[in-house]
DNA sequence: GAGCCAATCGCACACCGTACGAGAGAGGCT
DNA sequence: AGCCTCTCTCGTACGGTGTGCGATTGGCTC
């Protein structure tokens, strides 16, 4: 371990890679695909050093070599995560479109791997993926006409946007996953409580019973409120290009 | 412990509280407050039931008679964060006042206890002042004319929107607080290593470069960000109120 | 005074991240 | 060929973690 001086977080992503000659039986790669499926199969609790070198076929602190200690490799988890994630090239779509296909893409690898929710507030990610998502995000929104810090604005509030829902859909499918019970069967337990709270909640609880039968499908009602707010912040920016009267550039 | 059967995610908000007779030295309030303070001063690792314990002058293990586990420790110092939002009442502003209020709120409450961010993932939040906040957040926007499930949607976009941006300013600030240095430094370690990725990201580079003057106090930056996607998203929100043709209703 | 029961606590267990130093084995040099 | 160096693996050990369990305390009601 060179130990380079600690520079920004100490990450991953400003040191220099390992130089390489000897025997290797493992790789980084190898080892962050390995604690990624571990976090996938049984989340965050799920993933130890000792774990992680059994599943690899080797000790655990054989880890250490490749990686400077857990939360480096979960910053490296989380970035290769990111590359799961499409934008599309800007000339490909409108922007709306290729907004939407960016924001779902985050919203659902956000899903496929929850943990990483519970990451992304711990360190900025500035990974190789991240870095590409962010250049890719820039070019779609540069061609849409944004530029300047809005256009930086615009790029963030849209990944907010996807991380803002996939937290709280994630919240709600983790406890359905951890309980093992149905959506229906979580309503029935949760009314009782909702009933005694009704006297501090009218406003609630009068939408509550009108939409009642409305609310069946919990996948799809997530789904829903995630689509509408998406298509609500893209009316916002766009009425916001308009009157601000940017013009696309020459494409 | 009277171990009720595991209702929902077992969660704390649906159990009956502890009957209350003995010499109680310690309470379940001053308990999540103390781990309030802990996990503020020093972030998730810092707090574990042993320090807590010592923290209130007693066993580690007296705890658990006020707490079922950790887990629910969390839960319940979630909740009482989301304690310290507030949401207007309908009557008193305009509806956008009133969700911005809301929204910012939550935002700085996230801020000021980053550690709540990486745990909203985990479980949902029913605690009675979450409760209130949706009951609060029913009542604004229905007077501003939503109702049925579009009110639900909005509600949750906007809530989306502040955890999503807190999300990412925690990530910042944390990594500035950790390594003590100055923006400024920051910048300069990360330079060399946009640099060398600058081939691959020429629309990030251009943008970078053009940008770069105007990109100075990251604290401005950060609000600026969060302020424009709210001002964005509320004027989605505005725009889908008056093309569905809502009234809103006798105030 | 007897008995009950809420509340506190110490001990122990299994597990965690990881520092450290010993060793293995390949490659390059003389 | 001999040796040295450098990459890589691994066992051991240390100080911590959450928490189950049983013993203990002390105030309350009969």
């Amino acid at each position: 371990m060179p130990s380079t001086s600690d520079s920004f977080t100490g990450s991953v992503w400003l040191r220099p890679p390992r130089a390489q000659t000897g025997q290797p039986s493992l790789s980084r790669e190898q080892i962050v695909r390995a604690a990624i499926e571990l976090l996938d199969a049984e989340g965050p609790a799920g993933l130890s050093m000792r774990r992680l070198g059994a599943k690899l076929g080797s000790g655990a602190t054989s880890l250490y070599w490749h990686v400077a200690n857990k939360d480096e490799l979960l910053e490296l988890a989380v970035d290769e995560v990111f590359g799961e994630i499409y934008v599309p090239e800007p000339g490909d779509t409108h922007w709306r479109v290729g907004a939407s296909i960016s924001a779902n893409g985050m919203r659902s690898a956000l899903l496929r791997h929850p943990w990483v929710i519970g990451l992304l507030g711990l360190h900025p990610t500035l990974g190789p993926n991240a870095m590409r998502l962010g250049e890719r995000l820039v070019a779609l929104f540069t061609a849409a006409g944004f530029s300047g810090m809005p256009l930086s604005h615009a790029t963030a509030t849209l990944n907010a946007h996807a991380i803002g829902s996939a937290t709280s859909e994630a919240a709600i499918k983790s406890a359905l996953k951890r309980t093992g019970k149905t959506w229906e069967e979580v309503a029935e337990d949760v009314e009782p409580y909702l009933e005694r709270l009704a006297p501090d909640n009218p406003n609630y609880e009068k939408w509550r019973k009108e939409t009642g039968p409305l609310r069946n499908d919990p996948e799809r009602v997530l789904e829903e409120t995630y689509a509408f707010g998406l298509d609500r912040l893209l009316d916002g920016l766009e009425l916001w290009l308009t009157k601000s009267g940017a013009e696309p550039p020459a494409v």
